[in-house]
Order: structure tokens, then C-alpha cells, then sequence
DNA sequence: GAATTAATTGAACGTTCGTTTTATTAATTC
DNA sequence: GAATTAATAAAACGAACGTTCAATTAATTC
């Protein structure tokens, strides 16, 4: 056989890309075989190779899109001209909302960094440390207007993003806590540790979460 | 040639184990082969089969005795008899200097889970789920002595332990801060986020850290 | 409807993998 | 110092790996 009646490049290459971002964060990339991945996508493993030169590459475009699209959601989702208190409070829910959205390609991005070429690395880390910085960047307005009680600002950016990040690890959806009840929680918990003292307007139902706000 | 002169098992042994751990943690468990991990031994591939009947037994053994060195700190660390705060404060104290001083080994046991058995899986997850138990059972006893304002003993657990955990993934020794200057940031930074009242005691020198825990 | 392009199969390539077997030598025991 | 045990080397096994190549068929273009 050859071509199959039906067949759709986009549409394979879809299917590729859904089924590698499954099979990575499952197995990780390494033991993940191009075989398996053609099987679960119902094709000869060589049908790969005409999307995606290497199994590198898959990996790469998987991770760059992931970290590209994690920037373009900050972009949409990050207020202008407001008070520090309001602008983090959008950065953790916008964190948040994405990675447990994205949980697969998530764990792919974080997890799968050492099998990317040198050069590669430092293109996404490139990417992750842009998006770091915008933290950075709102903590420290916050700290040098007052609103914040920061000691280290790089290491409290950190420490907030692995906090927010490490939700991927143990949430699932359907369960005992809503993405909701999840994000009201983070949200407080994140005020607290930066030490905010202002209150940010927004009147959410975060019910003891949002009272923890200093509201 | 055969055995070679000056062989012993005992140091081969050890040898193996931290060449493993470095190679592992620096390239993934998938990643290792064992000619490699011989090679960095010094020492033919077979010869490693004599200590660690397969790949996957070697992984296991670094990983169990990773989780059971962190138990069994936590265990001669834990004081008796305290506030909740004090006992937050040990834990917290523990988990960073433990996890700084094996970073390595720490990046396996979190890293390379999916490549260990159904049942080995099983083993370690029930060891590290009997650690976290330990830091819920502080918050909840500090929250019904009203030291802490919690949301959710189980969520906050989570949180803090990623928190935490994360110092490996950035911190260097002998660079910017000292562990010193870490683990009081990340003192102070847990006793804002879980809503600490009351102070612990310890007069110990966080600067600015210290402050904040509202002595 | 012929020519061209797109999509895929099937088979194979050389390499590397974890592991086993057998032989050999060093250290220890008696 | 002979017998035994401990520790390794050397070579090989079959299986699986990423990838390539040529052939073949479906869809599209003209």
C-alpha cells in the first residue's frame, strides 16, 4: 500500500503532535520509540518523517509552541496601568488556568529539557526566562511602592512559580477541588507569602482565600 | 584479564552508585546506558550486573534509599513536644538542607518514577506520601490551635513541599546566597503563606526573613 | 484524462541497547 | 600452598532503536 484513501497532511500532523505530547509526558521522551508513537497515531513509523526531520525536532516544536503559546496567554491576559496587587493576581490566575489546561505539554516542557541540542536549550530557556521575568518585574514595582514585603525578589519569583507550576503534579480535574476553588486558593496563598498589604479591588469568591488577601 | 588487582567489592559498589546517580541525574535514567555508567566506574559492563541484578534494580535502590535518608532525617530532626510553628520551622529546615545536599539524588527520585514498576512505584510513592503526611498533620494541628490560617491543609502541603523542592532546580552552591540566606528566605516566606501568628521562639538570624514571621 | 504532487507503505540499514555466558585472575581460607 | 571464593574481563546474544529509501497510490492540477 501507499497512500491512503482520506489521508489529510494537516490533519496526520495534528494527530502527530497530540499523540507525541501524550506519549512523552507518559513514558518520557527517551522511551517513548517512533514506533510506538506511529502506532498510536495509526500510521508506518517512516509517515513521521515527513513531518518532523528528527524525533528532536517533534520534541523541539512541541516544547517551543508550548513556551510560545504560555507568553502569548500572559500577553492577552496581563492589565495594563494597574496596581501591582491586580497584576500578579492575573499573573497567578493566568498561571495557573494555562498549566492545568496544558498539564501534558506542561510536564513535557519542564521535564524534557536535556534531550534538546545545546542550542536549542538556550531557545527555550530564553523563552522561560522572559516569562519569569515579567514576575520578577511585578514584584519588584510592588515591593518599591509598598505593596509587598519581599526579601529576595528572584528567589520569591521562583519560589512562587514552582509553587504554581507543581500543581500539575497532583490536580485533576473532576476531582475533589475545582480549577476555581484551586486558583482561589493559590491566589491567597501567593498574597500572603509576597506579604500584600492592598487590597486589589477585585471582589472574587475566594471566601477565606480572599479575606487572607488583606482585603 | 580478570579480577584486578587492588578490587574490592564494597568500594565498586559505592562507586557505582554515585557515578549512577550523577550520570542519571545529568542525563535521564533512559538516557544512561550502562556501558556508559561502566565506563565511568572504570570498569567493564558485566561487571555491574554482579551488584545490581538489572537497570532498573539499580535505579530502584538509589531511589528507596533516597526516600528512606529523607524519613529518617526528618525522624532525628522532628522536635518534641512544640508549637506547630517551631515544628513548621524544622521541617522546612530539614527539607532544604536535605534536598540541597542531594540534589542529585533528589532529581532521580522525582524525576525518573514512570521508569520503576507498578510495584516499586507503589513502594516509594507510599514512602513519600508518609512524608507529606508528616507536614499536612503540622498545618492541621497549627490550624486548630489557631497558630496558622489555612484554606486547605492538603492543597497548602502540596504547595509548600513544591515550593521548596524547587530550590534544587536553581540553586547553586557558592553563588549569590548562601543556604543559609535560602532557608531563612524560605522560612519566611512559608510562615507568611500559611498565616503564622505566633512566634516560634528561635531568634535566629533571618534579617529581614525573621521579621516577617511576625515575632 | 494525463501529468504532477501529496501522503503513505514496506522493507531494510547500521547502531546501540540491556543482559548473559564463560573464562580468568586476585584475594582469602584452611 | 592447595582449594575456594570474590571480582572482573571479553565476547557475544537477540531485540529494539532512529532513520532512510524506493515503490505505490490518492488527490490535485492543467
Amino acid at each position: 500500500m501507499a497512500r491512503t484513501t482520506g489521508s489529510d497532511g494537516e490533519k496526520t500532523e495534528a494527530a502527530v503532535r497530540e499523540a507525541a505530547v501524550n506519549l512523552i509526558a507518559r513514558l518520557g521522551y527517551e522511551a517513548m520509540s517512533m514506533r510506538q508513537l506511529a502506532a498510536e497515531v495509526g500510521v508506518q513509523p517512516a509517515a513521521l518523517y515527513r513531518y518532523f526531520p528528527t524525533k528532536e525536532d517533534l520534541l523541539f516544536t512541541l516544547m517551543r509552541e508550548h513556551m510560545e503559546g504560555l507568553l502569548e496567554a500572559w500577553s492577552a491576559a496581563r492589565p495594563a496601568n494597574t496596581d501591582p496587587v491586580s497584576q500578579l493576581a492575573a499573573y497567578v490566575e493566568n498561571h495557573i488556568a494555562f498549566h492545568i489546561e496544558r498539564r501534558h505539554a506542561t510536564h513535557v516542557s519542564n521535564m524534557e529539557l536535556r534531550s534538546l541540542s545545546h542550542e536549542r536549550l538556550t531557545q527555550i530557556l530564553k523563552m522561560r526566562t522572559a516569562y519569569e521575568k515579567e514576575l520578577r518585574k511585578i514584584l519588584r514595582d510592588g515591593a518599591e511602592a509598598g505593596a509587598f514585603e519581599i526579601d529576595d525578589t528572584g528567589l520569591t519569583a521562583m519560589a512562587l512559580i514552582q509553587m504554581m507550576t507543581g500543581v500539575i503534579v497532583w490536580f485533576r480535574p473532576g476531582e475533589r477541588l475545582s480549577i476555581a476553588e484551586v486558583t482561589g486558593s493559590y491566589l491567597s496563598m501567593t498574597m500572603r507569602l509576597v506579604g500584600a498589604t492592598i487590597s486589589h479591588g477585585t471582589a472574587r469568591p475566594f471566601g477565606r482565600a480572599g479575606d487572607a488577601v488583606a482585603l
